[in-house]
DNA sequence: TCGGTATTTCGCCAACCACCGAAATAATGG
DNA sequence: CCATTATTTCGGTGGTTGGCGAAATACCGA
């Protein structure tokens, strides 16, 4: 979870994760959209995978990656719970 | 925006806004319940108040620190907006 | 105004991070 | 098996970060 937000805390990586919201990319198509080397790229890619945002699958000679949806939503709900529930009704709601 | 993800990667950071969730407290109420010196909370408390998360009222001698709730609701938004209304209809719901 | 309590600011340091280019690894096509 | 293409790993660098103790600031009560 901590590494999580970590790897949220970069914007390039966030902007990573925006591209993959809209279909899976291989880790080129991805790269060619920055303007950053690919090793740099690809240590951005290692951590999103690490913090478990993201999945790598082998496509022959490329990498394909995609979104973990759940793992993001379980982050968005660890913010959540952050100033959810209040336990003495002071902010009980919303 | 930014500045919040990186103030919630921080596990300390998270601690301190999980204790402002139950009430409000004074900084040194708050530094009390960690084994770090004042003055790296005083640190901590800094970036959260700069992202927006906290929010700092003087009180006499002592200064008292509330969550920013809405704040962290933009922030637990933001990450959704990161895996919700994939564009294509792969992902759209949920 | 002086002393005390609360908090922050100020160097300082070690660890970490984003970035690069070059070399290494992996897989395909010929 | 060799050349090519895709990607990662490696070594290095500058900048950021979390931690500290000590000094500075702010406020109150006597």
């Amino acid at each position: 979870m901590n590494e999580a937000f970590q790897a949220l805390g970069d914007p390039t990586r966030r902007e990573i994760l925006r591209l993959l919201r809209k279909r899976d990319m291989t880790a080129g198509e991805i790269a060619a959209q920055f303007p950053l080397a690919r090793s740099t790229l690809s240590g951005h890619f290692n951590t999103l995978k690490h913090a478990g945002l993201i999945v790598a699958e082998k496509s022959g000679t490329s990498i394909v990656y995609s979104l973990n949806v759940s793992a993001l939503e379980q982050t968005a709900a660890a913010v959540m719970e952050l100033f959810d529930v209040g336990r003495n009704g002071k902010r009980a709601r919303r």
